[in-house]
DNA sequence: ATTATTGTATTAGCATACTAGTACATTAAA
DNA sequence: TTTAATGTACTAGTATGCTAATACAATAAT
């Protein structure tokens, strides 16, 4: 598990490097890339998402500009160090196990994935000023 | 309650006229718009979200191939009668309660909601092949 | 010193998702 | 018949989000 899969959806819509960003972000906030970790090479990465190098060079500069990575010419790219501490495998956990009970739900109602983000991304804007 | 509010976010990164049919087809699933409903004009929906008549034209065609809606010129466009049942209301309530709790979850683990929204989107297309 | 591998930079070009403007066609109301 | 409101159609232009190609620069291994 040295390197996780990071996979987009170039049918999707949402911009590829949205989606990249996004996605590693995810990851590292997940704890499945730790500190100092390596991260595939722009052109590599590129190849295997069947993208641009720029691209990928592209979203690894902005992640490095939010102190997520850090970015070594001639070496390659990791972990940065100020990455911030990943979630508890507990709240993660808790997270997915009510991700797949809304899924199911959303299943059973009709809905496909694209609308339940869609209602999610709503909702949040919705009751954000509760504030509990 | 004639017209429910339809907003968009211009600065979201996905397209607008996505955007928006996602959102009228969910305020049709959730029965917020019924069969035979006017839906506001299309100049008129342009000006308000500030968008060009053309792109709401274009959403409203679209939706009308998916016989969702109803358009007549010199008239306006309604909600069609092919448009499907909308949820039950308990099955809604459900889904609503159980998104509130994820993103309650998800405030609490420093996530904002393009990242949750994303997160689910993948975990659904991860789950699908389970089928329980 | 040489070579291979990495990230960096620049330029050109293309498709999409619009914006903007204008004209036209149909319908209902006056 | 006229008028106002609706959806339809077309053309032109712009910004974004890429793709593609190429060259350069720093590092590590040889």
């Amino acid at each position: 598990m040295n390197a996780p899969a990071i996979q987009i959806d170039k049918s999707a819509g949402l911009p590829v490097y949205l989606q990249l960003a996004e996605r590693i972000r995810l990851l590292v906030r997940e704890g499945e890339l730790k500190i100092g970790d390596p991260m595939p090479t722009v052109r590599g990465l590129a190849v295997e998402l069947g993208i641009n190098a720029n691209t990928v060079a592209r979203v690894y500069r902005e992640l490095q500009a939010e102190g997520l990575l850090r970015l070594e010419r001639g070496v390659g790219t990791f972990v940065a160090e100020g990455a911030g501490a990943p979630m508890k495998r507990a709240d993660l956990r808790a997270i997915e196990r009510a991700a797949d009970r809304i899924i199911d739900l959303a299943q059973g109602a009709g809905m496909n994935a694209f609308e339940l983000s869609q209602f999610i991304e709503t909702r949040w804007k919705e009751v954000r000023r509760v504030k509990r």
